[in-house]
Formats: structure tokens, C-alpha cells, sequence
RNA sequence: CGGGGUGUGGCGCAGUCCGGUAGCGCGCAUGCUUUGGGAGCAUGAUGUCGGAGGUUCAAAUCCUCUCACCCCGACCA
């Protein structure tokens, strides 16, 4: 392609809007324009890098023995209803009604619509396992869009879903396609981690995360690693092994104490001059209609997924003030378990082991101190309510500790269980005469997601730097001045060549200065770009500059076509 | 949805407090010079000042309503 040919609309400033590396660079090299908030157009080189992207991905799909179908962005309710999802995904998705006011919504994920598709129609044990899978564009309201196409309402996705007869055949299948994703996240360029995930609104018996490691703003994941055996996770699954410290301090008499003001653990334990650990914060939560309690020790911080998993629950919000002033008859800040009445008290594992403890009073402007259990308060059980933490011990071996990064995921795996498969009605006939629901998996790489990951992850104060995998164009060529007939020649004669080759080549042929045209191509992040200018022209060669490493070489012009391919097959 | 902010030529912004001919940089067009890291000079084009209503002799500027977008939070691939 010859520049001024094509389509690249590059910018001199950052524009207003962005905020990550990778939005700037994609806006400022010309990949993205935005259509309206949380939705883009990909312009011709954006264009090429995802069909870079989903080349890679449909072939290691494919050579998994996954099969490629397209289902529909429209759905109808119907479908949703069925699976129960109607009523639980509620507003982030897109729901529209048809001229005969039937309610439809854009598909932000496909298990209904593939379990329906295959209902029926995979009847036998004999049949399985299968492998179904599109690369096609989705919908989700996010709340707030942001990011660019990290977070977008529209985005290109590669689903799979797979049905297995029983446990044992869902295992293989679903290590096979995590072995897909590896494959086709290394040939992006990309060390990927893998790490277990919460399940979340999918629902099911497993899952994984696939996370680019970035120590920008743009790694919006946090997780948490083990230094000496494999274990990973995501923040909102981590877990570490608790000291379980029990106290053996003599229960002391409860006492109240006026701590006018104090809300905040940092308040209480500074006019207190008690660690934080001697307190316990209880934090009063609605989930779903019902209203409970959690209580954790002072110094650590709640993970709401891990209550919304233990209790079950849809929804779950902090419990407003009135509802808080109804329960506690005190401000926020003031709660404790002490008389609480009809409330759930959750406590976690920590808060067991303590003795003599500070709690809130129910009292505005007043806190306990040597609250005891079971003496003040009861429960019968205790569960993990706590995000980790670097440093924790690893709850998997022996003698790691945990490490934290930031990340940003790019694809998922998730075990299913038999949720969609019962709900419509999915059933096979097995080995043994029984009619039994399909067990399933499904499993999503972000294509557009992904390629925002890259640009967050591969960048300098110049610009873009891709991986030769996917990058628009694997050479630029440049003539330094294009007022000289010569440096154009020899400049379309390798163009024509290496294109000859098979190679991408982006010729930058415009009535441009060089350091514009430099700029332009560092900007773009085009692998390998190859300079015919007066300098070389005199010595005889061209120069060959490697994006990645700044690397340069001198090429002789006679042998220039064979000597810029040696250089970039060495390209990463 | 709650909190904060911004809408002015294609892009980035000033002007708004204190009403009085709509500006700057980049980009764009033409010409000359220049030609290895976002050139210089000259000339030129491009604006419903987000929209609607109001106040006023006069509104980008003040008032009311509204829309869009951005940031923080809740949500999430």
C-alpha cells in the first residue's frame, strides 16, 4: 500500500477524550475514530490488525477442533427468559422492541442462542463432543464506557462453547481450549497468565482468566500470584492462608467509649491508638430483600464477590442510611454485632480468633471496646470475605507468598456445568439410555480487547510497537527527499520486490519531509522500516531501522530485497 | 444512577468571572524557499460558539431547560 493511497489519519496532539496510552495511540495513529461513547470505527490499519488477530485465532480454534458457525446479534427474549438470564443481566443488556412490539436484545454472549441451536439436533452420546465457535461483534450497555475498546459497548469477541457427555470428557475439552489460547495469545506476541476467576454472572463450576500484564493505568485487573508454585488468581477470587491466630487474652469487661465523630477505621484506631487488626468492621449490606451483616477484622478490606457467592445472592449493595439508622438506630460508622436484631450476621474466618475487640455500639458517636463472642454476640459459621493481599501466604503450597500485578484480560474460560443445558432443555442420549442435559463450557477471546492490549502493552514515548504477528504492515519504506527522482526509484523497485515476496509493505510516498514521514511510521508502529535517503544512497546502501529494539542496519543497495527480508524474519 | 467536569473551524485550546466586530496553535489550500526526526516566509479558506427558550439596544459570555461527551464510583469481557 502506498501511502498516499490510503487512509491514515495521524495527529500531531493527544486527543481530549483519551485517557490510556493505548486509546491515545490508537486515536493519534489513525486506527480508531469514535462513533459515540463506547463505540468505534476501525479505520484500514485497525481493520488489518484485527483480521491479524482473528486469522491467529480462528486457526488455533480451528486446529483444536472447534467449528465455526455465525449466530445472530438480534435475539429474542424468548430465549433469555427460558435460561432465566432476562430477568438477572438486567440493564447492561441492549434491549429494543420490533414494529410488532415484541422485546428482542443484542447478544452480549451466545449461550442461549447456541444451546438452542443445538437442542434437538445433538441427540447421542456419539455425537460429542462438540465445539462451536463465532468471531462476530457484541453488545454491552456498560454503565461507562471507557478505555477506548478496552471497555466498549461494542466489541468483536470470539465465542466458543463446548458439550460434553460427562465431567471427565468436559475436563479434556476444556483443556483443550485453553491449550487454544495459549497458542494463539503467544503467536499475538503476547506472555500471557493465566488465573482462576470468579464465575460470576455466567454461573457455573469453574473458570480462567487470560491476562496481559501491563503496569499502566490500562491493567484494570488485579491479580494475585504465587512466588514459588503456580497458583494465580484474580483479586476478586484470591484467597491466602489465614494465620489462624487464636487470642488467649482473658475476655475483659465490654466497655463503651464516646468516640464522637469517628466513622472510619483510620478515625477509630487513631483516637483509639489500637491497631486496626483489634477492630471489627461490621458493614450492613442489602442482598437481595433480605439485609445482612459482614463483619471483618479492621484491617482488611471486604471482597464483595466472595459475599455475593456465599450468599447466593443477585444484587447486593451497601445498605443505605435510613435502612442502617432502622437497623443500628445510629449514623453509618457506627454499626457493631452487639443486639443487632434482624440482621445476618456473616462473619468471616478472621474475626473468630479475636478477643477483646472494638466494634461499633449502635450508638451514634459510640464504639465497644473488649466486644467478645460468643459472650456479646453469636454465629455458628465463618467464611472467607476478604481480598488478598501481596504478602499473604499462598493458600495452595507450602512456603510461597503472594504477589500482585495488573493486567488486563483478554479472554476466559468458563466450566458451565449443566445451567443452560437444564434450563432449555438441552438433553442427549447416554451410553446408558438416559436422556441427560449436555455439560457445558464456554470460552471468549476479545479480539478488538486484544488488540488495545497490545498497543497498552507494546509502546514507547514514539508510539505504537506491534508484534510482527499483527501489525498492519510488517515494512515501511521511506524516501527521505521527494524531490529526488533516484530515492523514489529505488524506493518503488524494493516496494514492488519485497510485495513480490509476499511481504506487507506500506510505502511512504508522500511530498512529505523525512522527520514527518519518521515520526509518522514510528507513531504507526510498523515493525521494520527501511530508509532510502541521500546519506545511503551515497554509500551505496539503505538503511533498515527495527522498531522494537532501535536497532539499525546498513543494507547494500545491490542486494537490498534480500538483505531487509534476513533482517526482518529476526523481527519479532 | 450519585459526584465532578467539558462542549468555541478537522484536531488541541484561549475568550465566559466583568455582555459590545470570534481568536491562537496545529492541520488544510496556493506560491516561493527548504529537504534525515512533526521546516520557514507570504497569502487564503473554513465557525448554527452543543441545542431550545428567555433577559437585554446588544449574548460564546447572564438566566432556565435540554442533549452529548469526559473523569471518579457502583457494574464488567
Amino acid at each position: 500500500m502506498k501511502w498516499s493511497q490510503a487512509y491514515i489519519p495521524t495527529l500531531r496532539d493527544d486527543p481530549a477524550e483519551a485517557e490510556l496510552i493505548s486509546h491515545k495511540l490508537l486515536m493519534r495513529a489513525g486506527y480508531i475514530r469514535k462513533v459515540t461513547a463506547g463505540v468505534y470505527n476501525y479505520l484500514p490499519l485497525m481493520q488489518r490488525v484485527l483480521q491479524k488477530i482473528t486469522n491467529i485465532v480462528r486457526e488455533e480454534m480451528d486446529r483444536s477442533g472447534a467449528l465455526e458457525i455465525t449466530m445472530p446479534v438480534l435475539h429474542p427474549a424468548e430465549v433469555w427468559q427460558a435460561s432465566g438470564r432476562w430477568d438477572v443481566i438486567g440493564r447492561e443488556q441492549m434491549r429494543l422492541q420490533d414494529r410488532h412490539n415484541r422485546w428482542l436484545c443484542l447478544g452480549a454472549t451466545h449461550e442461549e442462542i447456541v444451546t438452542d441451536l443445538i437442542k434437538g439436533e445433538l441427540q447421542s452420546y456419539r455425537q460429542l463432543p462438540k465445539n462451536l465457535y463465532q468471531i462476530q461483534v457484541k453488545f454491552r450497555d456498560e454503565i461507562r464506557p471507557r478505555f477506548g475498546l478496552m471497555r466498549g459497548r461494542e466489541f468483536i469477541m470470539k465465542d466458543a462453547y463446548t458439550f460434553d457427555r460427562d465431567e471427565k470428557s468436559q475436563e479434556k475439552s476444556y483443556q483443550n481450549m485453553v491449550d487454544a489460547y495459549f497458542r494463539a495469545f503467544e503467536r499475538c506476541g503476547f506472555e500471557i497468565r493465566k488465573v482462576e476467576g470468579d464465575t460470576g454472572a455466567m454461573g457455573g463450576t469453574g473458570a480462567h482468566e487470560f491476562m496481559v500484564i501491563v503496569d499502566t493505568d490500562g491493567g484494570e485487573s488485579t491479580i494475585y500470584y504465587c512466588d514459588s508454585c503456580d497458583y494465580a488468581a484474580t483479586d476478586e477470587k484470591a484467597g491466602f492462608r489465614e494465620h489462624g491466630e487464636t487470642s488467649d487474652e482473658e475476655m475483659l469487661e465490654r466497655e463503651e467509649v464516646h468516640t464522637p465523630g469517628m466513622k472510619t477505621i483510620e478515625e477509630v484506631t487513631g483516637y483509639l491508638k489500637l491497631p486496626a487488626k483489634k477492630l471489627v468492621k461490621t458493614l450492613l449490606y442489602r442482598a437481595d430483600d433480605e439485609v445482612v451483616a459482614a463483619l471483618i477484622r479492621g484491617d482488611r478490606n471486604i471482597n464483595e464477590v466472595k459475599l455475593v457467592n456465599y450468599l447466593g445472592c443477585n444484587n447486593l449493595e451497601m445498605a443505605d442510611e435510613q435502612t442502617v439508622m432502622k437497623l443500628t438506630g445510629a449514623d453509618v460508622g457506627f454499626a457493631g454485632p452487639y443486639e443487632l436484631k434482624d440482621v445476618r450476621l456473616v462473619v468471616d474466618h478472621e474475626v473468630k480468633g479475636l478477643r477483646n475487640f472494638v466494634t461499633g455500639a449502635n450508638k451514634t458517636d459510640y464504639h465497644f471496646l473488649n466486644v467478645n463472642h460468643p459472650r456479646d454476640f453469636k454465629f455458628h459459621e465463618t467464611v472467607d470475605l476478604k481480598m488478598a493481599e501481596a504478602g499473604e501466604r499462598c493458600p495452595r503450597c507450602e512456603n510461597g507468598k503472594l504477589k500482585s500485578d495488573r493486567g488486563i484480560e483478554v479472554g476466559n474460560t468458563f466450566k458451565l456445568g449443566t445451567k443452560y443445558s437444564s434450563s432449555l432443555g438441552a438433553n442427549f442420549i447416554d451410553e446408558d439410555g438416559n436422556e441427560k442435559p449436555f455439560i457445558m463450557g464456554s470460552y471468549g477471546i476479545g479480539i478488538t480487547r486484544t488488540a488495545q492490549a497490545a498497543v497498552e502493552r507494546f509502546n514507547d514515548k514514539d508510539g505504537i510497537i506491534w508484534p510482527k504477528a499483527i501489525a498492519p504492515y510488517g515494512i515501511i519504506i521511506i524516501y527521505t527527499n521527494s524531490s529526488d527522482d533516484k530515492q523514489i526509484e529505488l524506493a518503488e523497485r524494493l516496494y514492488m520486490e519485497l510485495r513480490g515476496k509476499g511481504i506487507e509493505v506500506l510505502l511512504d510516498d508522500r511530498d512529505e519531509r523525512a522527520g514527518v514521514k519518521f515520526k509518522d511510521a514510528d507513531l504507526i508502529g510498523i515493525p521494520l522500516k527501511v530508509v532510502v535517503g541521500e546519506r545511503g544512497m551515497k554509500e551505496g546502501i539503505v538503511e533498515v531501522k527495527i522498531r522494537n529494539t532501535g536497532e539499525a542496519h546498513k543494507v547494500n543497495i545491490t542486494e537490498a530485497v534480500e538483505g531487509i527480508i534476513r533482517i526482518f524474519e529476526k523481527v519479532d
